[in-house]
DNA sequence: AGCACGCCGACT
DNA sequence: GTCGGCGTGCTC
């Protein structure tokens, strides 16, 4: 078809004006550009430079005036059918803007390719600044828009009247793919060459170092300089050595960048062992994957049960059938081990996708998916908009976890995207959790995904017996530690057994917090409504916010009333890790939370001590309860498991039940079941008492009964609006005005919409970073007309509020 | 969100 | 008489 005009989406328009508009196709332009393309344009009065998603082309316009499209992205950067509509569909749900969906799916890099230059024209303005610039760029030939406007104080609407003038000419290029040409280090000669002097002749070899290299060289034909000096222990001089000898070259070469290029590096494609168990759930999930049809499934499997080699096998077969996969995990960080064995077993065939990839690391993998030379990828939520065609299958590893959740916009629900995903490819979905989220288990229940259940811990492993500790009894008898009596005649057992034990604390730091005897303050943070968190070991010690990073010194006296009674309260990982040691003197303790793992890699570097048996304690935050798999940990234990149950959240009960399963899953081997135990104020509390028997069914019972008669989810869906700003006055008057408007718009315009409103109220954190958050909550159902009431309630207010109030609007969030 | 247009107060 | 405050409204 021979467009002229195009429909195109402003990736950068708000919310509030996110809506299709029209441009003119130059000819020139005509050949590159489809639906799907993104382009630039000019937008506003400015004409500032826009990119936008082309979503359709025709060949009139009704439009009086219309802008031309000035460039258009290369074609790699073009969104595919599935994609667009995953984009549409993220714009519907989460009530996100088409250009946040867009940015979500393609790489940042795709944004910074299009430049904009300014070419001498004919004549000179009279305007002294305006003929400042135009001299400047005859006097260069061509200078680039940003430099121009900084440089000559020149607003993108003065430079727009200077083009159409004739004065400038407006340009636009494509920046080129930044060289990620590396030196690389290949033989100079022939395989047999090398072959015999690494064989034979071996005293014109005479450095074992120089050994090692050719060898590597061999196995692997090139490879970067810094990796093969680090895979074979040796320095750039040695390596030098052998390209001076002649044996080596050093050439430029394009080399994508793969940051887990070593784990692929030993291939292990060996066949999968299933146990009994095992295979009837294998089986089961087979026959769902070769339908060829929307499915999902809840695999729900006890802990120690090898829900990873059913995972595994089920990816063997989607690549066997020439299909791609996704592998979700909740952190990457926290699982090392999955990412190594299935980079060992998929070699190149694997990307892996997270958030502290670097740019041109996101890029490559990005393209490496798109160019189809990608089977499976890896990765945490963001992996699921992997650009894989022919998905077979997207698995969710412990899909309970809240990490699923986006917190920015769009706030989407990973498991929303994958259904999304699923629904097109006519893949399987498989979620996978020793304690699945109420949601998905009701769901499984009602039949709308196949429940997979596997029961038994794998290779015979028992489960540890779990015994419940009630702190307020070791207050009684005087030990005011928090470590209890049996605790430590455990610890002193483990370690004399030298076997090894996790412990679990939800809080890091020393003392929760500091307040004053005398005039009952607390410190707080300055910019946060939070207690500052007391550490010891960072430079001299001090308070810590660990909402927003502030720092300040440990005062002497109260900041309040001067009174230096000053009590310190709560523990955290750093008291309890002194508490520990003092208890067993002769033992090494890990600690392992945000505070020493702030350093890239430090958490494999302190799981692969821990696991070498540097340490017969980890003691830990969060991190410590994910599945890494520990053979001689025959002890596991929480701290406190109070500190969680008691929040103001109805998924308290849901998030303590999940921890706790899961740290007594960490112990506990086939020759012994092992030890657990639950240090708690409040032994009588049921979700602890199920927790500690395992026992999920009852606790879904109990829970989902709780969820019916209140409703909350699944029977119900929650929206949380979020009023935000730094000017508390002027964010109590739009709280309020939000709130009424919502009421009657709901009465008005909605009034056969069920719905009800609660709020506003202080968010649970009311002050973050100097801003202060009210909130208010709808419960309702989600559908068609429910969410167009909300996106009613996003545009209206967001018109009517000036720039200082930001309203977000959350669907169901965690 | 930006950015221009437009209508009122404090300055040369 | 002019410069500049930020309220209102539009963006193909």
């Amino acid at each position: 078809m021979n467009a002229r005009y195009v429909g195109v989406h402003l990736l950068e328009a708000p919310y509030q004006i996110d809506r299709e508009y029209a441009y003119y196709l130059p000819a020139e332009l005509a050949e590159d550009v489809r639906v799907g393309s993104v382009v630039a344009v000019p937008f506003g009065a400015a004409n500032r430079r826009a990119y936008a998603l082309v979503v359709s082309l025709s060949k009139e316009s009704e439009m009086e005036k219309v802008k031309p499209v000035m460039a258009v992205l290369p074609d790699r950067f073009s969104l595919s059918e599935e994609m667009r509509g995953l984009c549409f569909f993220l714009k519907e749900h989460t009530l996100c803007s088409v250009g946040d969906a867009v940015r979500c799916l393609l790489p940042g890099t795709a944004f910074s390719a299009i430049r904009e230059f300014y070419l001498p024209g004919a004549g000179v303005p009279d305007d002294e600044r305006m003929a400042v610039a135009c001299r400047m760029v005859s006097a260069e030939g061509r200078v680039e828009a940003d430099r121009l406007k900084s440089e000559c104080d020149l607003s993108g609407a003065t430079l727009g009247r200077l083009v159409e003038d004739g004065f400038l000419i407006r340009s636009y290029e494509l920046k080129e793919e930044k060289g990620k040409r590396e030196k690389v280090i290949r033989p100079a000669v022939s395989d047999e060459e090398l072959l015999s002097l690494l064989n034979g002749e071996k005293k014109k070899l005479r450095s074992e170092a120089h050994e090692r290299i050719l060898r590597t060289i061999l196995a692997e034909e090139y490879m970067r300089r810094a990796d093969l000096c680090e895979l074979t222990h040796t320095t750039t001089a040695q390596v030098n050595a052998l390209v001076k000898r002649g044996l080596l070259a050093e050439e430029e070469a394009p080399v994508l960048r793969d940051p887990y290029a070593d784990m692929k590096r030993g291939q292990d494609r060996s066949p999968i062992a299933l146990s009994r168990a095992q295979g009837v759930a294998y089986d089961t999930l087979e026959t769902l994957l070769c339908e060829n049809a929307p499915r999902a499934a809840l695999l729900h499997g006890v802990t120690g049960s090898g829900k990873t080699k059913v995972m595994m096998k089920l990816i063997d077969r989607t690549i066997a059938d020439g299909k791609s996969a996704i592998l979700m995990v909740p952190e990457i960080a926290l699982t090392p081990q999955t990412v190594s064995i299935f980079c060992a077993r998929y070699g190149d065939r694997v990307a892996v996708i997270h958030s502290s990839l670097g740019d041109g690391e996101r890029f490559d993998a990005w393209q490496r998916i798109a160019n189809g030379e990608i089977d499976l990828v890896i990765g945490t939520r963001s992996a699921v908009f992997a650009p894989l065609a022919n998905l077979g299958l997207i698995v969710m590893d412990e899909e309970h976890e809240h990490t699923y959740k986006s917190e920015n916009d769009p706030k989407y629900h990973t498991k929303d995207v994958a259904a999304y995903r699923c629904g097109v490819h006519h893949a399987l979905l498989l979620l996978a959790s020793a304690t699945p989220s109420l949601e998905s288990y009701y769901k499984a229940e009602r039949g709308q995904y196949t429940l997979v259940p596997l029961r038994e811990r794998y290779g015979g492993a028992k489960l540890p017996e779990a015994e419940i500790v009630d702190m307020r009894e070791e207050l009684r008898a005087g030990n005011r530690s928090s470590v209890s009596r049996r605790l430590q005649e455990l610890l002193e057992e483990t370690a004399s057994r030298d076997e090894q034990a996790i412990l679990f604390l939800n809080r890091r730091g020393f003392h929760t917090s500091i307040s004053c005897k005398s005039c009952g303050e607390p410190l707080t943070c300055p910019h946060c409504s939070i207690a500052l968190t007391h550490h010891t070991d960072r430079v001299g010690g001090g308070l810590l916010c660990h909402c927003c990073g502030y720092r300040t010194a440990t005062p002497r006296a109260c900041p309040a009333c001067g009174s230096d009674q000053l009590s310190f309260v709560g523990f955290g990982t750093q008291k309890a890790e002194g508490e520990i040691s003092a208890c067993l003197p002769h033992a090494r303790v890990l600690r392992m939370d945000a505070d020493t793992t702030r350093a890239k890699q430090s958490h494999d570097r302190l799981l692969e001590a821990f696991r070498r048996g540097e340490a017969n304690v980890l003691l830990g935050t969060q991190m410590v309860t994910k599945g890494h798999d520990f053979p001689r940990v025959s002890l596991s234990g929480v701290m406190l498991a109070d500190t969680s149950l008691y929040v103001n959240d109805f998924r308290a009960s849901e998030r303590t039940f999940a921890l706790l399963t899961q740290v007594i899953g960490r112990a506990g081997r086939a020759e012994s079941p092992g030890h657990a135990i639950i240090q708690t104020y409040t032994p009588e509390n049921e979700t602890i008492r199920l927790a500690c028997r395992q026992d999920y069914e009852s606790f879904y019972r109990s829970e989902i009964a709780l969820r019916r008669s209140l409703s909350f989810p699944p029977f119900c869906d929650l929206v949380q609006l979020t009023v935000s700003s730094a000017y508390e006055d002027e964010l109590m008057i739009a709280s309020v005005r939000l709130s009424s408007y919502m009421s009657s718009l709901a009465r008005r315009e909605y009034a056969d919409l069920p719905l009800i409103i609660f709020g506003p109220f202080e968010a649970g954190v009311y002050k973050v970073a100097g801003k202060y958050r009210l909130r208010m909550v709808v419960k309702c159902r989600l559908c068609k007309q429910s969410r167009s009431y909300f996106s009613r309630v996003l545009t209206d207010f967001s018109q009517e509020i000036g720039h200082r109030i930001h309203l977000s609007l959350d669907m169901n969030p965690m």
